[in-house]
DNA sequence: ATTAGCACTCGCGCGCGGAGAGTGCTAACA
DNA sequence: TGTTAGCACTCTCCGCGCGCGAGTGCTAAT
């Protein structure tokens, strides 16, 4: 069913205009607005083509037409234009993330801020997960008496804490002392590796299994990409597009589909490997709340090493050239930064003595 | 302006039958639904009353009266009969609390959730902030050998972590070691003594100054409440309340009120001194988003010792007993949590050589 | 001081009708 | 055979008028 040149020319105009304009189009309109050879008689019996194809669809019989969700995976698969970022809008991105502070937390924040405010929709993005995570260090603060503090710095520069009680007498020295004796042992390994240790024998053995015990939850929450849930922005601007314009109900159901928890589900279901720049549209979601609504995905990070997601999620009346263009010129900056703040190397943190 | 009894009695009526339905009340349907030993008629003249006196407006000539943001004042000021929570009631929330993990930062976003259930609106609650912060304790980290990572303990057993860049041969041993000094000299001390602070003399003196500088501005940044913005829960809850229902510009707005970096600023500005529960009725909000909603809130943390704001975020219309009582039980629980977990003194985190 | 009675006001929901946009079909045309 | 002009038809949107009902404010009687 591969479309006629002329059929494929109409609907990306339709999806073009429609985007632009969140009205359906109809056969005149379009005909006028493109100075097109054609006549609007001629435009609607192809419109009547592309609906039979499933592409286009009527809200109702005397309106204009306006892209299905394959109109629109067709159009991303095949008819648009990608069109790259010019210097000037890569420097205005560029120049935000140079006037923040060097913290990657901060960098994933700033990177879905930058995509909603550019794409006036919302954006999501992800903290950086280690393709493996490996124990860099631990540290053991004493609290009370009877309640310590466990501090993990992982592999890749994250830092994790976890409070816990131990009746017996915790002093700053004994926990110094055993943090000591545990960095020799566990550094650089992963969750498993520290879960099989046994601790040694001695006074210390019932405190050390459960540090051990501490420790290996802490690195295994680590790997767990949907342990913390993906940072979003722009929810307002999402919101003020006119498809929930005046339509509560609607707003409330897209209110529901950007709650973190949700998200958090929602995402690393999406097909991102070292692929480019995935595109899921509308009914291509699985979760409800998604089914009218379009993502822009990118995977950041370098290849096999840490990494996250970055893009955007809007309804799917799209700017898809663009939100691609962004998405992919975020991403790679995001990569770089993540690159640069790991370190030269493209793996893992370096350094572990494995 | 004393209210007679029975005009302060009508008031009260008003504003109940008000936040139970939503709808303006009429004199006829208050007789009726509260068998008044008075006609309609002598029910208005007392609604004109109150109507000059600013406690209830109509929204236009035939409807009923509807509080006005002082009616509300006068209502919680002196009318309103304070409902303690029933056993029951306390029960359900306890047990939410021992359900969860002994974690404060999970405890705070609990607390906020429950509230939020419970009164069918938003709810909000800060982390807790040292009254003074101190240093406990700090680490150094090597990251990839110009790279490392300053993770620091605070007396509210927060851990705060900063990455720096040091271009000249990073190694562990050497972070240790500085590490190692820097705690004997910087236990227990604040942010102005740390910073008056100068580096011993020698090859480390460089590095130790930047040390220096970046711990001190954590334990700065540690004790402005205003660094972390609140937890916000049961925003779709709020979004739900018939104030909202198919306004979606009114929505919009509430949903600008509920962005936590607004909120941020909108929350210290309450007077929230030891007293009680502090509600914040409409235009007595300085910020605009706020003005047509009501803030219900409590300090929580033992008195003079580390503590956070717990509260409810609402439409002027809300239960206030209800709210107050609520706000105040979690209070209470959260305040108790964290003098636990703090361990059993009052004030600030013990155990600090001063 | 309270109440019954009553005229009056105003928002809300509903049905109606016309305007406008757009379609689908048909017949003529290149 | 593909394209086009013409046309009837459909459907939404919007403004209008109207009656209903809830509720008020006033007045006069108790």
């Amino acid at each position: 069913m591969a479309l006629s040149e002329r059929r494929a020319r109409i609907l990306a105009l339709i999806v073009e205009d429609y985007v632009d304009s969140a009205q359906p189009i109809g056969s005149a309109t379009l005909v006028a607005r493109h100075d097109l050879d054609l006549s609007s008689a001629t435009v609607r019996s192809e419109m009547a083509a592309l609906e039979d194809d499933g592409l286009i669809t009527h809200p109702h019989t005397s309106a204009g037409r306006v892209p299905s969700d394959r109109g629109y995976r067709t159009y991303v698969g095949s008819l648009m234009n990608e069109r790259p970022l010019s210097s000037e809008e890569e420097l205005t991105i560029l120049h935000q993330f140079h006037q923040s502070v060097a913290d990657l937390e901060r960098w994933v924040a700033l990177s879905a801020s930058v995509l909603a405010n550019a794409m006036r929709n919302a954006a999501i993005a992800t903290l950086p997960r280690p393709a493996e995570a490996r124990l860099r260090q631990l540290q053991l603060v004493e609290l009370t008496g009877e309640r310590a503090l466990l501090i993990a710095v992982l592999n890749d520069a994250a830092v994790r804490q976890q409070a816990f009680e131990y009746a017996d007498g915790l002093t700053q020295e004994r926990l110094t002392r055993l943090a000591g004796r545990l960095n020799e042992r566990l550094a650089g390994r992963t969750a498993d590796e520290i879960a099989a240790l046994a601790p040694t024998e001695g006074p210390h053995a019932a405190l050390e299994a459960l540090v051990l015990r501490l420790v290996a939850a802490l690195v295994r929450d680590e790997e767990d990409a949907a342990a913390e849930p993906p940072v979003i922005e722009g929810v307002r601007e999402l919101l003020r597009q006119p498809e929930y314009e005046g339509d509560s109900d609607r707003l409330l159901d897209a209110l529901e589909a950007v709650e973190r928890s949700r998200l958090r589900r929602a995402i690393p279901d999406r097909p991102l490997g070292a692929e480019d720049v995935a595109v899921v549209i509308g009914d291509e979601n699985a979760d409800g709340p998604y089914r009218d609504m379009s993502f822009v995905l990118a995977r950041y990070g370098p290849p096999g090493g840490a990494g996250g997601v970055v893009g955007l999620l809007g309804p799917t009346r799209l700017h898809y050239p663009e939100a691609v263009a962004h998405v992919r010129y975020v991403r790679d900056v995001l990569t770089e930064l993540t690159r640069r703040f790991y370190g030269e190397t493209g793996a893992d943190a370096p350094g572990e003595d494995r």
